[in-house]
RNA sequence: GCGGGAGUGGCGGAAUGGUAUACGCAUCAGUCUUAAAAACUGAGGAGGCAACUCAUACGGGUUCGACUCCCGUCUCCCGCACCA
C-alpha cells in the first residue's frame, strides 16, 4: 500500500523548489518564440479573492501550455496599489495608506504563491513604488510636451463620496452612478487635467482580431462615430452658427433651431423681451442634476430666445430656442430641428406648438406635418427641398448628394462627429501619482523638469475626515521654486487617476528596475507585445480604453522609436495595440443558501409578530410543526367565533406562532416565508430567545436568510475564501475545480459540494499512479489498442480546450482518461508499455492545471524533475480512429437501431448489415428504400423508405 | 427606445447539420459499519408492463436528418440612452 494524496505536503515543497530553481524565470531568449500571457493586475485590497483565483488560474493552465508547447513565456504578476481604498482605510482606521497597502501587498503576494502559478516574481511591479510612478508622471510630461494633455475648466462628474472627479467612463448607468463606491454623481465646475483620447477615436475604432466581439462593440458604442455634414446657419445678426446633423437631407424641413443653455451665443440672441425667461431657464438647467435632466420620457422643456437664424439652404427665417435636450458637449452644443423626421424635435415642436414640415414623403403615403402623429423616420422621396425633390433616401445617396452640394455652396462640409470625450485623469485624493506640474505666478503652468521626478508623495500628511486631500495641507510639498523663474510657485496638489497606472503596466513588467526610461529596449523589442490579456469585461469602456489609447500616444510621442528599431520588421508591430488578444472570464457569484427554519412565537401586532421566542427548526421539523398548528387551527374553529365566544376583540385570538424559511432579516426585523408562499413580518428585540432544537440558547445573527446566487460581498455573508479552500483541499483541487466547474466566459455561483468531484478525480490519479500493480496474465492487444486510442482522443481534446479556453472540457476529458485507467487497472493492460505511456500521458497532460500533483507524481514514477520542463504530448490521430464503430442506422430520420460494425464500413456493407438487423426490418416493413445517406466518419445510416 | 448575448435533466454543464443530456454535483438503491460519515458498486430525461411515444423556452420553416441554419414570439442578462 503507499501513502495517501497529501496536497498540503507536496505543494508547498514543489512551490519552494521550483522559486529555488527559478524554473519559471522568463528571460529574453531569440531561438525561441515568444509568448506574452497577461492577466489583470490585483488591487491590493487585502486578501485574495476567489475572483482572482478564477481569472488567474486557468491563464496560468494555458500559460503552462503554452510553455509546453515550446514557446518562452513571460506571464508576470505585480499590483495596482494606488488608490481610494487605502485612504478611506487611513482616514477610518488612522493607517497610513502606504503602510494598509504594503501589508496587504505582503499578504497578497504569500496568497498568489500557493496558487502555484508560474508567474515571474523578479519582474513584479508596484504602482505605487516611487520607481514605478516615477514614468507615469514621465508619461504625463511627455503627454503634454506633444499637446496630449491640457487644462481646462469644465463642468465634470464628481463622487461626492469618494471626493473626486471621474472621468466619463467611470460614471455608470442610468443614475449616472460612481464606477467604484455606486453613489450618484454630481456635476461641478472645475479646472483640471484632461488627455486628448478623441485624437484617437478614429483609431481605436480598428480593434485588434484577436478581441472578443462583446469588447469591440462595448468600445465602438462608446466612441459613438457619427458621420453626417456641419452646416453653417447665421444668427440674424450675422453670427455663424453650425450645426451637426446626419441627416443634411432634411434639412429644408428645419423649422427652428435649438442651442444648448450653455451655448456662447446664447445671450447674444436674447432680445430684451426674452432675456428674464431665458435666464430663468438656464438657472432652472444648472440647478437640475444630470439625472433629472437626462431622465427618460422626460417632457421637453425650452424657452424662445425670440432671436432668429437663417438657414443656408433657402434663407428662410427661423426661430432659436433653448432647450436642455441639446448638450453642450455633443457636436457644437447647436441643432437644426426637422421635426417631422426626427423624433426629438417632434416632440418639443408639439410641446411648444411649433411648424412641422415633412420633407421626406414615404413611397404610397402622403404626411402632411400638422397631422403627423410621430416623426417619420423611414426612407421616401425628398420634398419640398428645391431641385433635391424626387431624390430618393434610401441608401446614403440623397445625404451625399446634399453634402456635394453644400460644399460646392460653401455652406457646409462632410462631417463625423464622436461621442467619445476626453479622458479626465485629476483626481482630488493624496493616495495617487502626483501630477508633475507647478503654477508660477508669472510663468503660468510649468512642467516639472524630467530630471527632478519623480515628485515624491509626502509621506508625513494628515488626513481630513472629510476626505480632502491633504496635499493642500502640507506646505512643504505644495509651495516650491518655479523651474523656470525660479520665483515662488505652488505644486498640483491633484494625482493621476489610477488607471493612468494601468495603462502600462504591461510595459514595465519587462524591466521592472530600469532607470533610463519606462522600459528597457530590448526587452520591449523582444516581448512585445502582449500575446494574451484576460480579465474581466466591467474593463471594456475603461482600464482597456485607455491602455489602447496610451500605446498610440506613447508612439506618437516616440517612446517606440528605439525598441521598434531593435525588433524583428517581420514581426508584428509593438506600438500598435498593446493586446494582440483578449478574453474575458465571468464572475465567481456566492452560494445560494436556504434561509433558517424557525417556529416563531410571540404577539401579533397588527400585521407584525413580537416574538419573545425563535425556535430554530429543520425543514421537515418545520413542516411537521406547520401541519400540526393548521390541524389544531381546524380543531379550535374559526378564529373569529372564539372571539365572539369570549367576548375577545376583533384580532386579539389570532395564532400567535408562526412557522418558515427565513427570507431577509436585519437588527430586529426578520421576514419569513411560510409553506403556502405567504410572508410573516416578525419583529424581535434584545430579549427575544433563540434556541436550536437541543434548546442550546444561539445569537441572532446566526439565522441565516435565503440568499440567491449574488455577488460576492462581506455583508451578505457569501463571501469564499481561497486561503480556506487551500487548506482543505489543496491549490490544486481549487484551480482544477475553478476550471472544471464552469464555462470560463460565464462563471456562475459557488458549490461547495461541487469541488468533491474534482477531489475524487485527484485522488483516484493518485491511487492510479501510485499503487496498480500488474495485473498477471497476457493483455489482450485490443484493450491495449483501446487504452491508446483513448489517451490520444483525451491529448487532443486536452490540446483543444487550452487552445479555445475551454478549461471545463478539458478537465471533463482528463477526468475520462483516469476513468479509462481505473477500469483497465484491473486488466492484463495494466503494466503494459501502453499503460505506462498513459500514466506519463495523463500527468503530462494535467501539468498545466493542476502542476503540483502532476510534478509530484512524475517523480514518483521515475521520471526527471521537472514536469514543467516536458513537451506537450503529440497527438497521433492514427492510434485516436477507432477501430469499431456503433452504426446508427435511422430509418427516415428516426433513430432505429445501433449496430456494433467495424470502422471504414462500405455503404453497400452497412445498408447490408443494417437490413439484417430486425429491429430495422421492422421499420421497414417490406418498403422500397428510396434513398440511402450513410455518413463513413460518422458512423450514420439513414434510410428513406 | 437602440444595440448585443443567452434559454438543454433537480444543479453546473457536453455535443464540426449526423447516437441529445459527455464529465461532475446532488439524489436513490446496495456493500462495508453497532451507527453515521467516508469509500466502493449500481441506477437514473419524462411517460408506458411493453412495443413505443414525447423531450434542447414557444410557434413555424429549410433538410434524408436541426440544440445547431432561417423567420416570428416569449423570458432573462449585459451595454448605451434626448448623442442631433
Amino acid at each position: 500500500m503507499s501513502e495517501k494524496y497529501v496536497p498540503q505536503e507536496i505543494e508547498p515543497k514543489w512551490q519552494a523548489r521550483w522559486e529555488a530553481d527559478g524554473l519559471y524565470r522568463s528571460r529574453i531568449d531569440h531561438s525561441r518564440p515568444k509568448h506574452y500571457a497577461l492577466t489583470m493586475l490585483p488591487y491590493p485590497s487585502g486578501d485574495l479573492h476567489i475572483g482572482h483565483w478564477y481569472a488567474m488560474a486557468p491563464s496560468d493552465a494555458r500559460a503552462r501550455y503554452m510553455r509546453m508547447r515550446g514557446y518562452n513565456v513571460l506571464f508576470p504578476m505585480g499590483f495596482d496599489a494606488f488608490g481610494l481604498p487605502a485612504e478611506n482605510a487611513a482616514i477610518k482606521n488612522r493607517t497610513h495608506p502606504k503602510v494598509w497597502t504594503y501589508a496587504n501587498i505582503e499578504r497578497m503576494r504569500k496568497q498568489l504563491r500557493s496558487m502555484g502559478a508560474i508567474f515571474d516574481w523578479e519582474r513584479e511591479v508596484v504602482s505605487s513604488d516611487p520607481e514605478y510612478y516615477r514614468w507615469t508622471q514621465w508619461f504625463f510630461l511627455k503627454f503634454y510636451e506633444n499637446g496630449l494633455a491640457y487644462r481646462q475648466r469644465a463642468s465634470v462628474d464628481f463622487c461626492p463620496n469618494c471626493n473626486t472627479t471621474l472621468a466619463r467612463e467611470q460614471v455608470w448607468g442610468e443614475d449616472r452612478h460612481c464606477e467604484r463606491c455606486g453613489t450618484p454623481v454630481i456635476k461641478k465646475e472645475l479646472e483640471q487635467w484632461f488627455f486628448r483620447i478623441t485624437n484617437y477615436a478614429e483609431e481605436l475604432l480598428q480593434h485588434p482580431e484577436g478581441w472578443p466581439e462583446k469588447v469591440k462593440l462595448m468600445q465602438t458604442n462608446w466612441i459613438g462615430r457619427s458621420e453626417g455634414a456641419q452646416v453653417t446657419f447665421h444668427t440674424e445678426q450675422g453670427d455663424p452658427l453650425p450645426v451637426f446633423t446626419t441627416r443634411p437631407d432634411t434639412l429644408w424641413g428645419a423649422t427652428f433651431m435649438v442651442l444648448a443653455p450653455e451655448h456662447p451665443l446664447v445671450m447674444k440672441v436674447t432680445t430684451p423681451e426674452q432675456r428674464s425667461a431665458v435666464e430663468a431657464y438656464i438657472a432652472q438647467t444648472q440647478r437640475q442634476s444630470e439625472i433629472e435632466r437626462t431622465a427618460a420620457d422626460k417632457e421637453k422643456t425650452g424657452v424662445f430666445t425670440g432671436g432668429y437664424a437663417i438657414n443656408p439652404v433657402n434663407q428662410e427665417r427661423i426661430p432659436i430656442w433653448i432647450a436642455d435636450y441639446v448638450l453642450i458637449t455633443y457636436g457644437s452644443g447647436a441643432i437644426m430641428a426637422v421635426p417631422a423626421h426626427d423624433e426629438r424635435d417632434f416632440a418639443f415642436a408639439r410641446q411648444f406648438g411649433l411648424p412641422v414640415r415633412v420633407v421626406i414623403q414615404p413611397e404610397g403615403e402622403r404626411l402632411e406635418g400638422e397631422r403627423l402623429a410621430e416623426a417619420f423616420v423611414g426612407d421616401g422621396v425628398m420634398v419640398n427641398s428645391a431641385h433635391f425633390d424626387g431624390t430618393p433616401t434610401a441608401g446614403r445617396e440623397a445625404i451625399n448628394r446634399v453634402i456635394e452640394w453644400l460644399e460646392a455652396q460653401g455652406i457646409g462640409k462632410c462631417a463625423v462627429t464622436y461621442r467619445l470625450r476626453d479622458w479626465l485623469i485629476s483626481r482630488q485624493r493624496y493616495w495617487g501619482a502626483p501630477i508633475p506640474i507647478i503654477y508660477c505666478p508669472t510663468c503660468g503652468i510649468v512642467p516639472v523638469p524630467e530630471d527632478q521626478l519623480p515628485v515624491l508623495l509626502p509621506e508625513d500628511v494628515e488626513f481630513m475626515p472629510t476626505g480632502q486631500s491633504p496635499l493642500k495641507y502640507h506646505p512643504a510639498f505644495l509651495n516650491t521654486t518655479c523651474p523656470r523663474c525660479g520665483s515662488q510657485a505652488q505644486r498640483e496638489t491633484d494625482t493621476m487617476d489610477t488607471f493612468m497606472c494601468s495603462s502600462w503596466y504591461q510595459l514595465r513588467y519587462l524591466s521592472p528596475h530600469y532607470d533610463k526610461a519606462p522600459f528597457d529596449p530590448d526587452e520591449a523589442a523582444y516581448w512585445l507585445p502582449v500575446d494574451q490579456y484576460t480579465g474581466g469585461i466591467e474593463h471594456a469602456t475603461m482600464h482597456l480604453m485607455y491602455t489602447r489609447f496610451f500605446t498610440k500616444a506613447m508612439r506618437d510621442c516616440g517612446i517606440y522609436k528605439e525598441a521598434a528599431s531593435r525588433r524583428d520588421p517581420k514581426l508584428p508591430p509593438i506600438d500598435h495595440e498593446p493586446m494582440l488578444a483578449l478574453y474575458n472570464q465571468g464572475m465567481i457569484l456566492g452560494e445560494p443558501m436556504e434561509g433558517s427554519y424557525i417556529a416563531a412565537f410571540g404577539a401579533w401586532q397588527a400585521e407584525t409578530l413580537h416574538v419573545h421566542k425563535v425556535v430554530v427548526l429543520d425543514e421537515a421539523a418545520a413542516k411537521a410543526m406547520q401541519e400540526a398548528e393548521h390541524t389544531a387551527n381546524t380543531l379550535l374553529g374559526s378564529v373569529s367565533e372564539m372571539e365572539r365566544a369570549f367576548g375577545m376583540a376583533e384580532g386579539e385570538a389570532r395564532m400567535n406562532t408562526a412557522i418558515g424559511e427565513i427570507i431577509k432579516r436585519n437588527e430586529n426585523v426578520i421576514v419569513i416565508e411560510r409553506f403556502d408562499g405567504s410572508q410573516v413580518t416578525l419583529e424581535v428585540t434584545a430579549e427575544t430567545q433563540v434556541v436550536d432544537r437541543a434548546g442550546n440558547s444561539v445569537p441572532i445573527e446566526s439565522l441565516r436568510y435565503r440568499l440567491g446566487a449574488e455577488k460576492m460581498s462581506k455583508s451578505k455573508g457569501n463571501v469564499v475564501a481561497p486561503d480556506q479552500l487551500v487548506a482543505q483541499y489543496g491549490a490544486d483541487a481549487v484551480r482544477g475545480y475553478l476550471m472544471f466547474a464552469f464555462r470560463w466566459e460565464s462563471g456562475g455561483p459557488w458549490d461547495s459540494q461541487g469541488i468533491q468531484g474534482v477531489v475524487r478525480w485527484l485522488n483516484d490519479v493518485w491511487a492510479v499512479v501510485t499503487d496498480s500493480p500488474p495485473v498477471p496474465g497476457a493483455a489482450d492487444e485490443r484493450a491495449v489498442r483501446a487504452l491508446r486510442r483513448k489517451v490520444h482522443q483525451v491529448i487532443h481534446r486536452v490540446g483543444e480546450g487550452l487552445e479555445t479556453f475551454s478549461f471545463n472540457t478539458a478537465v471533463a476529458a482528463l477526468m475520462e482518461l483516469k476513468n479509462t485507467l481505473m477500469a483497465a487497472r484491473k486488466t492484463p493492460v495494466c503494466g503494459t508499455p501502453a499503460w505506462q505511456e498513459a500514466i506519463r500521458t495523463l500527468l503530462l497532460l494535467m501539468a498545466p492545471f493542476t502542476p503540483h500533483i502532476a510534478e509530484e507524481l512524475w517523480q514518483r514514477i521515475g521520471e526527471p524533475y521537472s514536469i514543467h520542463n516536458q513537451p506537450f504530448p503529440a497527438y497521433d490521430p492514427e492510434v485516436a480512429k477507432e477501430e469499431e464503430i456503433t452504426l446508427v442506422v435511422s430509418v427516415n430520420g428516426k433513430l432505429r437501431a445501433r449496430l456494433q460494425a467495424p470502422a471504414g464500413l462500405s455503404e453497400s456493407e452497412a445498408v447490408a448489415l443494417a437490413l439484417a438487423a430486425p429491429e430495422v426490418q421492422k421499420h421497414i416493413n417490406g418498403g422500397a428504400i428510396k434513398k440511402v445517406i450513410y455518413v463513413a466518419e460518422r458512423g450514420m445510416l439513414n434510410l428513406v423508405i
